[in-house]
DNA sequence: GCCAACGTTGGC
DNA sequence: GCCAACGTTGGC
């Protein structure tokens, strides 16, 4: 099992929005980052850990958990013209993005900023802490327990 | 809203 | 395949 940190923001999707879905599950469409992209399709895979990241917002933090719950598949939405993730380079045949399906797991009665986020040596080799905009990071496990211990959650 | 960082595009 | 121009992200 691996573990990730994803990137959103809310006023375009949050993780109420996650909370409030069916089956509290949702695709995770419209990733338009080569290296995202990758990650969405070879690594990130059914039973994986997410940390729920809040970005462009006063107070950016780590707002919960979720799972994984389907590996890589086609992002369809880049098919659609009228969509606001098209891309007229996609095709059924050469689909270019791919997505995953998410799953609410556990909000943070604490969210983890990310000036704590900085302000631990421990999380200093984070892409996030390297000011990298990659929307979808691999987390490792000393730093995703670190996060859980932050956001005062019992590692189980 | 600004702007630095950085990813992507396209001319050559 | 280089690299300048351009677009986007995201912290502040």
């Amino acid at each position: 099992m691996n573990y990730w940190l994803f990137k959103t923001e809310p006023g375009c999707f949050s993780f109420d929005d996650l909370k409030n879905c069916p089956d509290m599950t949702e695709p995770w469409d419209g990733v338009r980052n080569f290296q995202a992209r990758n990650f969405l399709r070879d690594a990130v895979k059914a039973g994986d850990r997410i940390l729920f990241y809040h970005s462009n917002i006063p107070e950016p933090a780590v707002v919960g958990l979720a799972e994984v719950v389907r590996d890589g598949y086609p992002d369809f939405t880049a098919l659609d013209p009228n969509g606001e993730h098209f891309d007229p380079k996609a095709s059924p045949s050469n689909p270019i993005w791919y997505m995953v399906n998410v799953r609410f797991l556990k909000q943070m009665a604490k969210p983890v900023t990310l000036d704590q986020v900085k302000n631990n040596p421990l999380l200093a080799d984070m892409p996030l802490v390297k000011r990298s905009r990659l929307s979808i990071q691999p987390v490792s496990p000393e730093q995703w327990q670190m996060i859980l211990a932050m956001a005062g959650i019992p590692d189980r």
